[in-house]
This record gives C-alpha cells, sequence and structure tokens, in this order.
RNA sequence: GCCGGAGUGGCGGAACUGGCAGACGCGCGCGACUCAAACUCGCGUGUCCUUACGGAUUUGUGGGUUCGAUUCCCACCUCCGGCACCA
C-alpha cells in the first residue's frame, strides 16, 4: 500500500503491541477452560436468532407497544463508526425495554435516494441505481455484523418505486390542500452540486451548501415550495413532547418568532405600504422607508427624474446576488425612488428608498425607517444624510438629540415627539400604539417568523419524480393517483449542467395532460430526498403495502414513535420537516396525533483519535469491521457506550477499548471457570453480594431510562469486581452465585448481547436471554445495614464512623463527639451546633 | 452582535434532592509469573509538605448564600455549537 503521506495518523491498531487478530490470540487467561473468542459464537447466534425470528415484533394488543427508531443510514456503501454509535446504544436500550415486558419494534432501512449515488455515477459511470443497491446489499451484511434487533421483515428503501409512489402520493395530498405551491424566486444554489437547495440546507455565516461545504449563490428560478410557514406557530409549540432542550432551542431559534405591528403606510399615489415591526413605539421616528429592490411598488413610486437611478440600482443588486453571495464588507447601499409615503400615525411625508439591506424575503419586504432607534437606519441614514429623530428617551441616559447622537438607542423607556402619545411609559408604549392603530384601523398588533417555505426541487436524476404536468392549455396539472408512481427512467445520461437529468431524456418527459388528454410535459426536477425522510418511520410499519402509504391497522398499534434517536444535525433539517410534514397529514385526516415522535434523543459524534472530524483524507477513520474482527461486536457496542458520554460523542482512543476487552474476557473467564468453592462462604459475603448485585439492578435500570450508557458499563464492571472478590471469599455456589449470575447475564443482554446469550446457555437456563424478564430491584436486598457517617469539624471531615443504619440523631452525635480523633481537634471546646444530617454526616461547629 | 451549552487528575469521565470530590476505565509506577517479553494477576496513583504518622489544599477565575457548594446566586474568563442586515 502507498503511504499517504507524513501527515497520516497511524491506524488503530499500530498503538497495540501486536496485530489486532494476535493482541488476542495472544491473552488467553490462564485459568480459563477456554478463551473468549467472539468469533466463535457471534455468527453463531446471530444465524440462530435470525432463524428463529426471535426479534420479530408484530402487533399484540395484550403488551404495550413501543416503537423504538434510530435515523435511518444513507448506504454510502460503508457502515461508519459513528453508525455503531448512533445505533448500537439505541439498540441496547431497545432490548433493555422488550426485556421489560414491551412488545418493541426496531426497522431499519435506508435513504437510498441522493446525490452521492449519482456524483459516483458521473465520476465511476456506473448507474446510481446500481450503485445505491450494491451498497445497500454490502450494509445490510455489515449491519448484521452489529447483532442488533432489527426486524429485517421492516425494512424499507426510499428509491423502491413501492416506496416513492407514496412519497408523490403525499405530493399531491400536499398540493391539493394548498401547502404544495410553484413560486418564481430568488433561492439558493449550490454549484457544486449543481441544484437548488432549502433554506436549510445553507449553512452559517458563510452561506456554504451542507452538503458540500461550497458556498452557495442565488438563482431566480421556479420551484416547489412546501408550506411549512403555516405550521410555524404550533412547530413552537414542544408540549407533547420530550424532546432534549438543545433541540428544541435549535427548532425555537430557527423559526424565529418575533412579535410587533404591521402598519400601513400608503404612497402618494394611494396604494398601501405595509410593513412589520417589532418596535411601533417608534413609528413617530420614521424619517423614511426603504424597500427591497424586489418590492412589486417600486417602479410604481419611482418618480421619473429617479428612474435611472433606480433602474441601475436593481440592475446591479440582482446581478450582484447572482454572481456573490452577500458582500462580506457589508456597507449599506441605497437610493431615492423619488417617491413618497404617509405616515399613517402623523400624516408626515418621508422619502421611499431602496436598499438590498431590506430582504425580500422577510416580513414584507419594506420597512419603516427608524434611524434614532435602529443600528441599521441609523448607519444608513448616516451615510446618505436623512434625518434622526429620537422618539424614545430612555430612563437612565441624557436627553437624545437626532443632530448629534453617534450610535442608535435600542432600549426602551419613555415616548417622546409622538403626538398625542407622547409621555407614555415604556411598559405601555408598545400595548398604547398597538391599540390606538387597530382604532385607526391602520394596523395592529402581529406576528411575523423567520423560517421559510420549504424548497424541495432539485434539479438532479437520482430522487423522487415530482408527479405535475404542465400543458399548455390546462397549465400545471397534478398527475392522478392511480397513474402513480412516475417512475424514474433507467436510460439516462447524467450531465452535470445544472439542470435536471430528466429534462434531456428523449422521451420521458413527454406525456399527455391528465385534464385534455393533449401533449404535455411532466415535471423534469425531483424532490429533496429530505421528504423521503418525512415519512419513513410509518412506511416501516408496511412496507409491502400496496394499499396505501401504510396499513391502518399497523399504523394504529405502532404509531406514534416513542423513541427516536440520531444525530443533532438534523435538528433545522429533518427533525423540523418531519414534525410539519406529520401535522400537514394530520390536518388532511391521514395520520393521527399531534406529533411523530414522543421522545427524541441525539448522541454526539465520534472524533478521530487525533481529536478531529474523522474523514478519508485525514486518515484517522476508524473502521467498525476492522474492530469487529479484532474484538467482536460486543466489545465494540460496549465500548461505544462506555468511552464517553452518549449525548457528546468525542475522540476515538485505540488504548482505551482494551479495558472493554479486559472486561469482557474476565467475564467469560469469571463465567466458565468452573472451579469449586474451597471455603464456605460466610453470610456476611453472602449478604453483601446480594447487596450489590441488587443496587447494581437500580443503578442499570436508572441510567437506561436516562441513556446513561457509559455509568451501565461501569456499574456492570464494578459489579464484576464484587463477584471476584465474592469468589475469593468462597461465594461460588451459593444461591446467592447464582442469583448474582443469573442477574449478571440479564443485566449484560443489552449491551452485549451475544457473550449474554452464550454464557445464559452454558449456565442451563432456557433460551433466550433476550427474552427474560429485566431483573426487579429486591428494595431489602438492596438496602445497608451498616454505614460510614462521616463526621466533621467546621465542615471538615476529620473521622469516619460506622454505624448501623436508621441510629438515631441524638445517638450520632453522641457517637460522634466521642470519637477520639474528634476531641483531638475539639482541643476542649465545645461544640457551638452539631448538625447531624442521617444517614450521612455530623458537622461539629466550634 | 443575539441565543444556547460546557469548563472536575496526565486522559475519557463519575458524583442521588446542597452532605466522604475523583466511581469505572485508559495511561503511568511498583511487584508476582517468565530465561526474557507479551498476556494475566496483585498493589499504588489529584497536587503540595512530611522519612513516617499525618497535615494542608483541590471541581475555569473572583465574590456571595449556607454548619456545609462540583451542585444554588452574582460578576468575569476560556472553549464549543447555532443564528445573523430577520426590521
Amino acid at each position: 500500500m502507498e503511504c499517504a503521506g507524513p501527515s497520516r495518523a497511524p491506524p488503530y491498531w499500530a498503538s497495540l503491541s501486536s496485530s489486532p487478530t494476535q493482541y488476542l490470540e495472544n491473552s488467553g487467561v490462564e485459568i480459563m477452560n477456554e478463551k473468549y473468542n467472539p468469533a466463535d459464537i457471534e455468527p453463531k447466534w446471530q444465524e440462530k436468532w435470525e432463524a428463529d425470528g426471535l426479534y420479530h415484533a408484530d402487533i399484540d394488543p395484550d403488551r404495550p407497544k413501543y416503537y423504538a427508531l434510530t435515523m435511518l443510514p444513507y448506504p454510502s456503501g460503508e457502515l461508519h463508526i459513528g453508525h455503531w454509535f448512533a445505533m448500537t446504544p439505541s439498540d441496547a436500550r431497545a432490548r433493555y425495554l422488550r426485556m421489560n415486558g414491551y412488545n418493541v419494534m426496531f426497522p431499519i432501512g435506508f435513504d437510498a435516494f441522493g446525490l452521492p449515488a449519482e456524483n459516483a455515477a458521473i465520476k465511476r459511470n456506473i448507474h446510481p441505481k446500481k450503485w445505491t443497491y450494491q451498497n445497500i446489499e454490502r450494509m445490510r451484511v455489515q449491519l448484521r455484523t452489529m447483532g442488533a434487533m432489527w426486524d429485517w421483515r421492516r425494512e424499507a428503501v426510499s428509491s423502491d418505486p413501492e416506496y416513492y409512489r407514496w412519497s408523490q402520493f403525499f405530493f399531491l395530498q400536499l398540493y391539493e390542500n394548498g401547502l404544495a405551491y410553484r413560486k418564481d424566486a430568488a433561492v439558493d444554489w449550490c454549484p457544486n452540486c449543481n441544484t437548488t437547495l432549502a433554506r436549510e440546507q445553507v449553512w452559517g455565516e458563510d452561506r456554504l451548501c451542507e452538503r458540500c461545504q461550497t458556498p452557495v449563490i442565488k438563482k431566480q428560478l421556479e420551484q416547489w415550495f412546501f408550506k411549512i410557514t403555516k405550521y410555524a406557530e404550533e412547530l413552537l409549540n414542544f408540549d407533547q413532547i420530550d424532546w432534549e432542550e438543545r433541540v428544541r432551542l435549535l427548532q425555537t431559534n430557527w423559526i424565529g418568532r418575533s412579535e410587533g405591528a404591521s402598519v400601513v403606510f400608503r404612497t402618494e399615489q394611494g396604494d398601501p405600504l405595509e410593513v412589520f415591526t417589532t418596535r411601533p413605539d417608534t413609528l413617530w421616528g420614521a424619517t423614511f422607508m426603504v424597500l427591497a429592490p424586489e418590492h412589486s411598488l417600486v417602479l410604481k413610486i419611482t418618480a421619473e427624474e429617479q428612474h435611472d437611478t433606480v433602474h441601475d440600482y436593481i440592475e446591479q443588486a440582482s446581478r450582484q446576488s447572482e454572481i456573490e453571495r452577500e458582500a462580506t464588507d457589508r456597507e449599506k447601499t441605497g437610493v431615492f425612488t423619488g417617491g413618497y409615503a404617509i405616515n399613517p400615525v402623523n400624516d408626515e411625508k418621508i422619502p421611499i428608498w431602496i436598499a438590498d439591506y431590506v430582504l425580500s424575503s422577510y416580513g414584507t419586504g419594506a420597512i419603516m425607517a427608524v434611524p434614532a432607534h435602529d443600528e441599521r437606519d441609523f448607519e444608513f441614514a448616516r451615510k446618505y444624510d436623512l434625518e434622526v429623530r429620537p422618539v424614545i428617551q430612555p430612563e437612565d441616559l441624557e436627553p437624545l438629540d437626532g443632530e448629534s447622537m453617534g450610535t442608535s438607542v435600542v432600549a426602551y423607556g419613555s415616548m417622546i415627539n409622538s403626538g398625542e402619545m407622547t409621555g407614555t411609559p415604556a411598559d405601555q408604549a408598545i400595548p398604547s400604539t398597538i391599540a390606538n392603530l387597530e382604532k385607526n384601523k391602520t394596523g395592529k398588533g402581529a406576528v411575523n417568523y423567520r423560517i421559510r417555505d420549504w424548497l424541495i426541487s432539485r434539479q438532479r436524476y437520482w430522487g423522487t419524480p415530482i408527479p405535475m404536468v404542465y400543458c399548455e392549455t390546462c397549465g400545471v396539472q397534478p398527475v392522478p393517483e392511480d397513474r402513480l408512481p412516475v417512475e424514474l427512467p433507467d436510460d439516462i445520461e447524467w450531465r452535470p449542467t445544472g439542470e435536471s437529468p430528466l429534462k434531456f431524456h428523449p422521451t420521458w418527459k413527454h406525456t399527455t395532460c391528465p385534464n385534455c388528454d393533449e401533449p404535455a410535459v411532466r415535471e423534469t426536477d425531483t424532490m429533496d430526498t429530505f421528504m423521503c425522510s418525512s415519512w419513513y418511520h410509518a412506511r416501516y410499519l408496511s412496507p409491502d403495502y400496496h394499499d396505501g402509504p401504510w396499513d391502518p391497522k399497523e399504523y394504529d398499534y405502532w404509531m406514534p414513535v416513542d423513541t427516536y434517536t440520531g444525530g443533532i444535525e438534523h435538528a433545522t433539517m429533518h427533525l423540523i420537516y418531519t414534525r410539519f410534514f406529520h401535522k400537514a397529514l394530520r390536518d388532511m385526516g391521514i395520520t393521527e396525533g399531534n406529533e411523530p415522535m414522543l421522545q427524541l434523543r441525539n448522541q454526539g459524534i465520534v472524533l478521530g483519535e487525533d481529536s478531529e472530524k474523522m474523514s478519508k483524507s485525514r486518515g484517522n477513520v476508524v473502521a467498525p469491521d476492522k474492530l469487529v474482527e479484532a474484538y467482536g461486536a460486543d466489545v465494540v457496542r460496549a465500548y461505544l457506550m462506555f468511552f464517553s458520554r452518549w449525548d457528546l460523542g468525542g475522540p476515538w482512543d485505540s488504548q482505551g477499548i482494551g479495558g472493554v476487552v479486559r472486561w469482557m474476557r474476565r467475564v467469560w473467564a469469571l463465567f466458565t471457570d468452573e472451579t469449586p468453592a474451597h471455603e464456605e462462604p460466610t453470610e456476611d459475603v453472602k449478604r453483601s453480594l446480594r447487596r450489590k448485585v441488587h443496587q447494581a439492578v437500580r443503578a442499570a435500570t436508572g441510567d437506561f431510562e436516562k441513556f446513561e450508557f457509559n455509568t451501565i458499563i461501569s456499574g456492570l464492571m464494578e459489579l464484576l469486581n464484587e463477584m471476584y472478590r465474592a469468589r475469593k471469599a468462597g461465594g461460588v455456589g451459593s444461591s446467592e452465585w447464582e442469583e448474582a449470575q443469573d442477574i449478571y447475564l440479564r443485566l449484560l443482554a443489552p449491551v452485549a448481547p451475544h457473550i449474554s446469550e452464550e454464557l445464559w446457555e452454558r449456565l442451563g437456563k432456557p433460551y433466550s436471554v433476550h427474552t427474560q424478564a429485566w431483573p426487579k430491584v429486591d428494595e431489602d436486598a438492596a438496602a445497608e445495614e451498616i454505614i460510614t457517617l462521616v463526621v466533621q469539624i467546621n465542615g471538615k471531615l476529620r473521622d469516619r464512623i460506622t454505624v448501623p443504619v436508621g441510629l438515631s440523631k441524638e445517638d450520632a452525635q453522641a457517637k460522634a463527639l466521642a470519637s477520639e480523633v474528634v476531641q483531638k481537634f475539639m482541643d476542649g471546646k465545645e461544640p457551638k451546633k452539631v448538625i447531624v444530617v442521617e444517614g450521612k454526616l455530623v458537622n461539629i461547629v466550634i
């Protein structure tokens, strides 16, 4: 193999003293009857579970259902360690719930449409379909090595015609309900992906394509949108779901609700000119208005003598956005239109400007400019020498002067220079102004949202065709439901031209109008793949169902999703789309309930050993297949749960996994070594073992509920250490020992399904450990009888005393004061105060 | 600029409701086994002082509340994430 260069990180096993395989072979524990060799047991059990249908989940009205869902993978062709990190703890938790009596469904499938397939096709001249389905084949094999409890009968692949036919069906439903519409607009375009993007797919200040990190540009195009804005308010409500705070915040910020007022100004020509403002209390300070260059009234209001200037500016603004995204310097520019507007609150005539700092896509595309109280307007006013008139006087500031102020004042305060409203105090200013506007019918309280409608058109081949037809006489026509699916043709040429490849197919786009039967043309754009993933959780329920997107019987039983797990990077994409989709379909009577997923938890990212994001070019990619080969799936699963907090993720540590290898080997050794005890265990040993076992059950149960997988593993490690101690003290063979073994394997089962099944069988217990009940805590057994009380003097730890549980405060105090160490530190002084916390400590204040 | 999160040993991390900080693991040190190594097992391992016994100190920094603060409050510093001409 060729060396990739000096910056390449060593492979993950390089720090081990030998190759992974040797590492395992050399590690036999002497006392064991047989070495722990995952390769001997893991495939064996995987085959048996599959043959037995152990993880099939079927409708069972007698058991509570539980729908556990992990985000479906994109079939890139290589299962990533990130997939393992996301999926194996989710699997463990699904198993835990199953052991708790739930009828748990844990399905899997593939998000199979998308750009990488097409890019691979262009690069390597392989059909996107072939590439995708080959990858799916390979990933099915890889996924099986996890030993997860997938119900493979539920597998759905979003690029199957039987799947996307229903994506098309939903498109039509949205269309018919006025939630899908076509609009000519300035949209985001990725010049590398050669397609438009949804606003959600443009990231950060630099406006980079979410997929390829290329700066996006603006293009004026006719595109399809979904009216997600209609649901903005409802999407802000998370009352019915248990989603992580950070996701709720991301979505809330993304939706960006602002409260204020809409105010209707009038142009000189008498046209209403509506603006949105969050500060109606500053209305009297509006000294000019600004329209976005694209605003529909611009040409009408432009005065004769300003025509050329305005025209040039519009021209320049549109060219600028086409060539380059927003200028980095951000110097505001604009021109006077020569037109004027009348301020409804004081009938004042103010000039109308156009400027590109006003966005056509937010609010009404027009603003009232109040330079005294808005930073942007202030900057603009000073640049073009426009009037600055303060109308709000904050209490703690010197009286404001428009001529001399060096910056705008955004703070609240009492109104000044505001006609009849002058003198209104801060807390009244906004509501009073709104009331006034409403009384005069010149405005009203209003709410605006930052979120934009979801642009779903993509100029690429490998996606769901948009089921619409354009007819010269009848216009835009939906494809009738009974003619779905509109299938993708296989014989296609991929030309990275920036236009949809379907457009260049010789015959595909030609069809007849569903309305008049005359020749018509198909829509050649395909849908955003987030459309496919907005409803896959429901297709999983019945992937082979033909009479609808899903079998209503299955839907009624399984929905909604009880727990959804996946990456947080989808917070403002998939996770917001899927909520919108569900709510839109609910309003059409297709889905039930207000939310598709009740509980959401997000894992962090596994970084390379160099703490950088894993990437082929950095050479820091950890390949799960190699890890499984070297250590076995159980070890990889357990290590991924153990190495960090699940919600945080963190750098991979190839040394650290050794600790989990050792633990698993010690588990194996303890359960397979049949050396009889040499001595009888004391009652203390047995009692203590039982206590530790039940305390461990309590801890593991709580940790599963809280998604704290790292402490589940550490708890199991501790319990194992405890069992080794008990064995040394002669515990083997007692009934307490047998209970400990039994419970240990049940606790281990969700985490390490193979070794626990193998050892369970070796103990002669009935197949399968995975259908056993999760152990119940015996509170009496878990209770402590003797505890250590901490004795503090002035809050400093001075002594520890051993006392029985339930010792009275008086006795605890007496016992603490009697301690020799305490006597020494008290130095003959009398205690001023003694605090006794039962079961915890005694603090003596002197 | 706005919104949010996080700072605990050499490292990943643990700590119930304000009550023994550092569980568990990695790494490191010493020892046993071995001709030797690896593996495995045992012991130790926050920092400083002390030969030792022991003591002091310690959860980003500075304050506050409290008998007692990693935990609550205030201010600040650093790092991370999101948004950003959103009126």
